[in-house]
DNA sequence: CGGTCCGTTATT
DNA sequence: ATAACGGACCGT
């Protein structure tokens, strides 16, 4: 009999794999274990999403190579949400699998080199890098191919091993190994020889050593105090001795040891009592929520910064763990959890837990495991995009906070998902519930809304009754014109920030940009330095003194003197964090300044170091990039000045209006977060223009009926779908050629509308040229016929062996 | 002719 | 993704 195995590889191949096992095998394996499999020369652990009889007829299947659970680490409902969103997004379902399983459960084979020692060797008959192999391996057991490599300093090895295993000198073997152990904690108990009290003054007589005795009595004394067991670390600390006191007693069968595994995220804080009492307009929008949710499974709380909505997730979420339900919480970005985590695990204990890409692979593999086990440790999640993947049964609410932000798309690996849609999805399979935050929806929400797709809930006060900031626009033409500038700084907001500091407030300044200043030019002849490698203008950052490219990160040194006609005159052109930081310095010597963007918060904790700094007031002025807009909350923030306003509205981008004004009401919104009434100044060249109007007067709605009206007449969404193919290639014609081909191609074959081909405001990165064609289709147009169609001349495009190597993406959804 | 670089190809 | 293969090119 034939016993196979439908496996899904880590590679981006579209299609599953299929294994020969055994009848035994056959009979152990579930759905969703994961087993090591041999693909070419290499092991890699793939998923097991189907087991069954029937022999491949093109290809002899191969054996597994072994299994490496002992119950399925996957559900049914995780394989059927992967292979919707391979579907969806246009990717393989390799590019799913790897990205959702923490990356210590997916471990790859390592080569390892040993020497066969039945073989004799004539050394004489070794080539030099053959002998240089072989002596290595007289010193070490066995050798990786990395190790081969710096070795013989070359980078073709293979040759030279395959050599050495045809004269049956080395051999090789495929490991993996299992990466992710468990943290053990050592714990010491009386050897159970003393379990009779009689026994134990006995001990205590015949202990010689005094560091010994006092051991034992210093351990009695803990066993008093606590009923937990005790730590060889707790007691060495309290008896103030070296750990090979306890090894020696432990020698002597007084002590014994044993080991307890670990969680290494505890969140065992002390869970306070505090009853979550909501406002009135709290409880009513929580009514309407679960109102909403009698009829519909989605639902929008649209509640106005500041407005409280945290606690209104608190009471939902409370309610569902009462039902014995699993809860995910999504949040757009890492940096904004631990504040919440704090304020969960204030209402709910240790049922909290963390799961992002910042948590070490052993972290996540704990949280993965206690999810699966359904473990009452991570009934709820905390997470951002990727948690999507955790392998929940038994979901009762998925919430998604700040639910416009755009990082909740990803962007560049496939799969190229939105954590959103695809939580919306995964919601419906887990028959749970879905519900979306926001002050500032996107309208694709909120269009969503109001056709009745999603419930809505509105909240308009701010809670406590905090009033909403007063919002003071400052005309830049004009301000420079009249002179009434001091640097980057307008005179209105100089006198805003004295006063602030004067009432011992503390104040915010955005600016959407970081560096010094975005561009060096020359003042002589115009020349703009540009990265090498990029279609783009080199940043000038003044701490290091370099330039820098954003894009691939390539940095030079600050030119003394013009690279074209060698002209000293060089100056700095726009402005960014740093510049202002350093105004601010000068305007006000005795505050302390501080700048929090990408460079600044490159540490693990460096981001919580400036908050924290920020929240216990050492920090007078806080300068910073969007990274200030996100949730966080500062009860002192009297004051927020917005350096510039219009460096976002004039993005090439449909959504650029609708983004302007979501960051410029989030980060307005960190003011006046007590009983005070904040104050925000906004300088602007477009103090008319509708968007930093609507911002002004927080007329959502306004923005909402405008940017719909306009997404409806260029073809954009809600009304239609984009699909955006990115094209790259080195060879710039090839690339032009080819998607010239692909544009016209798919033009042929499809109905909807194919913009392009494109070349992108910045058209070359990494030295790779790049062309984009976009695809856009109706909502009353068939989108899975659509996305068949354009896979399947993605296909032919492939076949053409001269445009075979030009690189394309696709992005579904494209945000 | 072996060594190295680079593009192409198949992966069960 | 990536190892392996095959062809082009280089140096002895």
């Amino acid at each position: 009999m034939n016993f196979f195995v439908e496996v899904i590889l880590p590679l981006a191949l579209p299609k599953t794999f299929t294994y020969r096992v055994s009848e035994a095998e056959f009979y152990y394996l579930k759905k969703g274990f994961r087993v090591a499999v041999p693909v070419k020369n290499k092991i890699y652990t793939a998923l097991v999403i189907d087991l069954h009889q029937t022999s491949p007829t093109l290809y002899e299947a191969k054996e597994i190579h072994q299994i490496l659970d002992e119950k399925p680490i996957v559900n049914q409902l995780q394989i059927n949400h992967w292979f919707w969103i391979a579907s969806y997004y246009m990717c393989t379902i390799g590019d799913v699998y790897r990205s959702a399983l923490p990356s210590a459960l997916l471990l790859e084979s390592e080569t390892i080199i040993s020497q066969d020692t039945t073989t004799f060797v004539n050394e004489a008959e070794l080539s030099d890098d053959e002998f240089l192999i072989y002596e290595a391996l007289q010193h070490q057991s066995s050798l990786k191919i990395q190790n081969v490599i710096d070795i013989l300093n070359k980078k073709t090895v293979l040759p030279i091993i395959k050599k050495l295993i045809d004269k049956k000198i080395i051999s090789l073997q495929e490991e993996i190994q299992e990466e992710y152990k468990p943290k053990l904690v050592k714990y010491i108990r009386l050897h159970s020889n003393f379990k009779d009290e009689s026994k134990l003054v006995a001990l205590l007589d015949s202990l010689k050593s005094d560091k010994r005795k006092n051991l034992v009595l210093q351990y009695f004394q803990l066993k008093a105090q606590q009923s937990n067991p005790i730590s060889v670390k707790q007691l060495t600390e309290k008896a103030n001795v070296s750990v090979s006191i306890v090894k020696g007693l432990v020698e002597k069968n007084i002590f014994e040891e044993y080991h307890i595994q670990e969680d290494r995220v505890n969140f065992d804080k002390n869970k306070n009592d505090t009853k979550l009492i909501l406002s009135k307009a709290q409880q009513v929008a929580f009514n309407e929520i679960e109102k909403s949710f009698l009829e519909k499974d989605v639902c929008l709380l649209h509640g106005v910064t500041s407005s409280g909505k945290t606690e209104i997730y608190t009471k939902l979420i409370e309610h569902f763990i009462k039902e014995g339900k699993q809860v995910l919480y999504l949040l757009p970005e890492i940096a904004l959890t631990t504040q919440l985590v704090s304020r969960l695990t204030q209402y709910f204990g240790n049922k909290v837990a963390v799961f992002h890409s910042k948590y070490s692979n052993n972290e996540r593999v704990e949280v993965w495991q206690n999810v699966l086990n359904q473990s009452s440790t991570s009934q709820i999640v905390i997470g951002a995009r990727s948690a999507l993947f955790l392998p929940f049964s038994n979901l009762g609410l998925i919430i998604v906070d700040e639910e416009h932000e755009t990082t909740f798309k990803q962007q560049d690996p496939a799969p190229r998902y939105h954590a959103r849609d695809s939580a919306i999805v995964l919601a419906n399979a887990h028959q749970s519930k879905v519900l979306l935050g926001s002050a500032t929806p996107s309208i694709e929400t909120f269009y969503n809304t109001t056709s009745g797709k999603f419930g809505l809930v509105t909240l308009t006060e701010r809670y406590g009754n905090v009033q909403m900031p007063e919002i003071e626009l400052v005309d830049l033409k004009e301000s420079y014109f009249r002179k009434k500038m001091k640097g980057h700084f307008s005179l209105t907001l100089i006198e805003q920030i004295t006063e602030a500091f004067s009432n011992g407030e503390q104040v915010i300044l955005f600016q959407n940009r970081r560096g010094f200043s975005p561009v060096l030019e020359c003042l002589t002849c115009g020349h703009v330095p540009q990265c090498q490698q990029c279609d783009v203008s080199l940043t000038y950052h003044k701490f290091k003194n370099q330039l820098r490219c954003h894009y691939c990160g390539y940095s030079m040194a600050k030119p003394t003197n013009c690279h074209v006609c060698s002209s000293v005159d060089i100056e700095t052109k726009g402005f960014g964090t740093e510049q202002i930081e350093m105004e601010l310095a000068e305007l006000f010597p005795t505050k302390n300044i501080k700048r929090m963007d990408q460079d600044t918060t490159r540490g693990k904790y460096s981001f919580e170091k400036i908050i924290d700094g920020f929240k216990n007031r050492e920090i007078d002025v806080l300068v910073g990039t969007q990274m200030l807009a996100k949730g966080l909350d500062f009860d002192n923030v009297s004051l927020v000045g917005i350096m510039n306003a219009d460096n976002m509205l004039y993005h090439p981008d449909f959504r650029a209006f609708e983004r302007s004004y979501q960051m410029l009401t989030q980060v307005a919104g960190r003011s006046g977060r007590s009983e005070k009434r904040g104050k925000v100044v906004i300088q602007t060249y477009n103090p008319l223009h509708n968007i930093i109007q609507q911002v002004t007067t927080t007329d959502y709605e306004g923005m909402y009926k405008e940017q719909l009206y306009e997404r409806q007449i260029y073809k954009y969404p809600p009304f239609f779908r984009l699909i955006k193919l990115t094209l790259k290639h080195r060879d710039f014609e090839k690339l032009k050629e080819g998607s010239m081909w692909l544009y016209q191609v798919l033009q042929q074959h499809l109905t909807v509308p194919v913009l392009g081909p494109e070349e992108p405001a910045i058209s070359r990165i990494r030295n790779e040229y790049i062309r984009t064609i976009m695809v856009k289709i109706p909502n009353e147009t068939n989108l899975q016929n659509t996305k068949k169609t354009i896979q399947k001349v993605l296909n032919s495009f492939e076949v053409i062996s001269q445009y075979r190597a030009i690189k394309v993406a696709v992005n579904v959804d494209f945000y």
